[in-house]
DNA sequence: GATACATTTCGG
DNA sequence: CGAAATGTATCA
């Protein structure tokens, strides 16, 4: 038996080689596992990713797996397959893809140990280089010592290159050790006094000449009301985690049962023909084990929530798994603190104990448990924020994408991958339907569903809903200093006249800055891109951030010749005061990201300025004015989704206007009131804002009417950048139906230390970007002099 | 990514 | 001229 793997030195490696499966190594080698193999000297990690029965042709000679760790992490062979898919679009090693499925630290380890070898060679090593002195000292008491803690105790020296060194001369020895990276699930279990008060009192008392740190922990667990995690009684006793170990194997501690989250009974939701009918669409699918893609549409006003999570119920009632992604934010925000805490319509709730809940905070321990617990299938659904998507579910019957237009979806750094189309490939190769949800869908869903590629499920307001009134302010003419318009301000008056809320939303901070008409309006375009033009305060330039045109920014506006152009469209400062001057009742709070630690302070307050639509909790609720202060600063994005970024976040805009249940308000302030994307989003109309936003984007051929990518070069020189940039952007214009813009210095033309330079690939579709980009970074020189060569497919920013 | 081996560079 | 620095191919 062979073995197809992957090795792992750390992540750049691009191969698949052929091992021996030894035979006592038969039983654990599987597709998915782990293994530890030889790679030139060296003995790496790495995956198996295919079994042989017949070896490979022209390969001499084939070395032998050396460990398949046992209890070690077996990916399934769906994610084996969706890593190659990965590797395959998002131009990346099966390495980087297959660790993206991975809980972090959960990859084998090497781990490398140095002992003294012979004495005179080491007495000269000493004598020739005086700066190794240090660590052949370290190492002369004749024990071994890891690399790891060699490197922690010299910094000053590069111990990788001194070792090398020092080995050749016989100074030193170094030796392999597999470190298992089997972490233990570390468990945290609820204690509680075994005894009463008294006695433990008693107990401490005893203990406290042997043993004052359990002395501690007695009386901490005396004192406690209620049963206390082991880690937080610890804490509490300033003690540690072993002498609470300690007293629970004496019996003076105990372990309390876990409470079993109950799944709440919850009242039957009433849903509308639509509901019911997309509904029945969707568990069909589930029941037939159909790989369709459902967009379900669900703007303000509508339950697409309450479809999916009945859907995923319905799975889970035919004995299957579901997984459910949501945007970092909801995870983020104070709904997650416990999962039996959770608020409808959030599904935490909904199936009690089956529920394995994975996110970034997670501790590894605990990771590994949720991981444990899905693959055994015990867990039947999986919330989680993007990389729940690799979830290891052996029964998996449904994907849900809530939110699927999210930013967070997608991967900051490489590979950059999206979850929600991860999420539609696993479903393809797992047979089985995603639904992808969203109250404004992302254009590129959205033109799916009208070529049928996906399945629309719109869902329409539900009967009785109302949505806010909406005032459109024209902030033109208006003087350059003001940032709340007479009208906004008597909003607000009213909002808290009627013992409401306001909540301001300002544009956040370390936006790039557009140049804007303050009579008419208009943002400078850039005539190839009809992307707004930056404005660059070196050189008094505009600049555009996709084809890199540079044009003297002028002094009057191009389009009606006024004379007043600003570079913001309000100051962001002044806000606050304004709003305190002109409504004394206004007890104001600025809200910064995170909200977590002040919520009494926010309780109090009854306007509230944020950069970010704040998120109904108890404290924050009744909000029935939304003010968004500048609409433009969204507007003038450099980007071609400008608008559509512009549009669904006044739809939020609005909907949290009108969540408070009465009949709310929505006061946008804008320079370009005529705009599509503000028309469409002030009459809730999403099909008039998809018209209108995919005929442009047609127009000037940008996703989804093509296939994109951005390229970022970067090195030490900035010479060495633009000229390997150059090289790369000649080759790639040379391929079929592509067109390249750029290369341009990146908008943080230097970050790190590296001089970055950016290009953007657009091509008829993903087939002739992919072999574009394949075919001319596979003709580039791997790691010419420290220039690295990022690939972003499908990317969601520019900058 | 690390390593062995090939090539160029630089001080003497 | 040889050691050190830099470049390049290979890993089964």
């Amino acid at each position: 038996m062979f073995a197809e793997v992957v090795p792992e030195p750390g992540g750049r490696f691009d191969a698949v080689l052929t091992y021996v499966i030894p035979e006592a190594l038969r039983q654990r080698a599987a597709v998915g596992a782990q293994a530890l193999v030889p790679l030139g000297k060296r003995l790496v990690p790495g995956f198996i990713v295919g079994l042989l029965d017949s070896p490979p042709e022209g390969v001499e000679q084939l070395k032998q797996i050396v460990d398949i760790p046992a209890g070690g992490l077996v990916l399934p062979r769906s994610i084996v397959a969706l890593a190659r898919w990965i590797a395959e679009h998002y131009i990346c090693t099966l390495c980087q893809a297959l660790r993206l499925a991975l809980p972090s630290g959960a990859t084998a380890r090497i781990k490398r140990l140095v002992r003294l070898g012979e004495g005179a060679a080491a007495q000269r090593a000493a004598e020739e280089r005086p700066e190794y002195g240090g660590l052949l000292d370290a190492l002369s008491t004749g024990e071994e010592a890891s690399l790891q803690t060699l490197t922690r105790r010299f910094p000053q020296i590069d111990v990788m290159t001194a070792l090398d060194w020092l080995r050749a001369r016989k100074a030193v020895k170094v030796r392999e050790e597999i470190t298992r990276a089997v972490t233990r699930a570390r468990l945290d279990p609820l204690l509680e006094a075994a005894l009463p008060v008294a006695e433990m009192r008693a107990e401490a008392t005893r203990f406290a000449r042997r043993s004052a740190s359990q002395a501690r922990v007695l009386i901490a667990a005396a004192r406690a009301k209620r049963p206390v995690r082991a880690s937080a009684l610890a804490k509490r006793a300033r003690s540690t985690r072993a002498a609470v170990a300690a007293l629970l194997k004496r019996g003076l501690l105990r372990v309390r049962q876990e409470p079993a989250p109950q799944a709440r009974k919850r009242r039957p939701f009433m849903f509308t023909l639509h509901e019911g009918a997309a509904l029945r669409e969707i568990n069909q699918a589930v029941d037939q084990a159909e790989p369709r893609v459902f967009l379900l549409s669900g703007p303000p006003g509508s339950a697409p929530e309450q479809v999916w999570i009945s859907a995923v119920e319905h799975a889970v009632s035919r004995g299957k798994q579901a997984i459910v992604l949501v945007p970092e934010i909801s995870l983020a925000g104070p709904r997650l603190a416990h999962s039996a805490d959770l608020r409808e319509p959030w599904p935490g709730r909904r199936f009690g104990t089956g529920v394995a809940l994975l996110h970034s905070g997670l501790p590894e321990g605990q990771r590994r448990q949720q991981w444990q617990r899905i693959e055994s299938g015990e867990a039947n659904v999986v919330i989680g924020a993007r990389s729940a998507i690799f979830a290891p579910c052996p029964r998996i019957g449904l994907i849900v994408v809530d939110g699927e237009h999210d930013d967070s979806y997608k991967q900051e750094d490489a590979p950059r991958v999206n979850a929600r189309d991860v999420a539609v490939e696993r479903g393809r190769i797992e047979g089985c339907p995603v639904v992808l949800s969203s109250s404004a869908p992302s254009l590129e869903s959205q033109h799916s569903a009208q070529q049928a590629r996906y399945r629309a499920l719109s869902l329409p307001a539900r009967p009785g809903w109302q949505g806010p009134a909406v005032t459109v302010v024209d902030t033109r003419g208006s003087s350059p200093g003001t940032t709340c318009s007479a009208k906004l301000v008597l909003a607000v008056k009213r909002a808290l006249d009627g013992g409401g809320r306001a909540l301001l939303l300002m544009p956040r901070k370390g936006f790039s800055t557009a140049l804007l008409c303050a009579d008419c309006g208009q943002a400078a375009k850039c005539p190839n891109c009809d992307v707004c033009l930056t404005y660059h305060l070196a050189g008094r330039k505009l600049m555009c951030h996709h084809c890199g045109l540079s044009q003297p920014a002028p002094d009057s506006c191009p389009a009606c010749g006024g004379t007043r152009l600003l570079l913001r469209g309000v100051g962001t400062q002044r806000v606050e005061e304004h709003i305190r001057r002109a409504c004394p009742a206004a007890r104001v709070l600025r809200l910064d990201a995170d909200v977590g630690g002040k919520r009494q302070v926010v309780g109090k307050a009854n306007v509230i300025i944020s950069t970010g639509l704040v998120e109904a909790t108890r404290e924050i609720s009744k909000v029935t004015l939304v003010g968004v202060i500048s609409a433009d600063t969204w507007l003038n994005r450099p980007d071609f989704r400008a608008a559509e970024v512009t549009f669904r976040f006044l739809m939020q805009a609005a909907a949290r206007a009108a969540q408070a249940g009465r009949k709310g308000h929505l006061v946008i302030q804008t320079y370009q009131p005529d705009h599509y994307a503000i028309r469409a989003a002030a009459a809730g109309d999403c099909a008039a804002f998809y018209e209108v936003e995919l005929a442009a984007r047609r127009e000037h051929a940008y996703p989804p009417f093509s296939a994109m990518a951005g390229l970022v070069v970067s090195a030490r020189a900035q010479q060495r950048a633009e000229q390997v940039a150059k090289a790369l952007a000649e080759t790639i214009r040379a391929e079929e139906r592509i067109t390249l813009l750029g290369p341009i210095p990146a908008p943080l033309a230097k970050l790190k230390g590296r001089y970055r330079s950016q290009m953007l690939v657009l091509a008829d579709d993903h087939e002739h970007l992919l072999r574009a980009l394949r075919s001319a970074t596979a003709g580039m020189p791997r790691n010419l002099g420290g220039v690295s060569v990022q690939v972003d497919v499908d990317p969601l920013s520019l900058v």
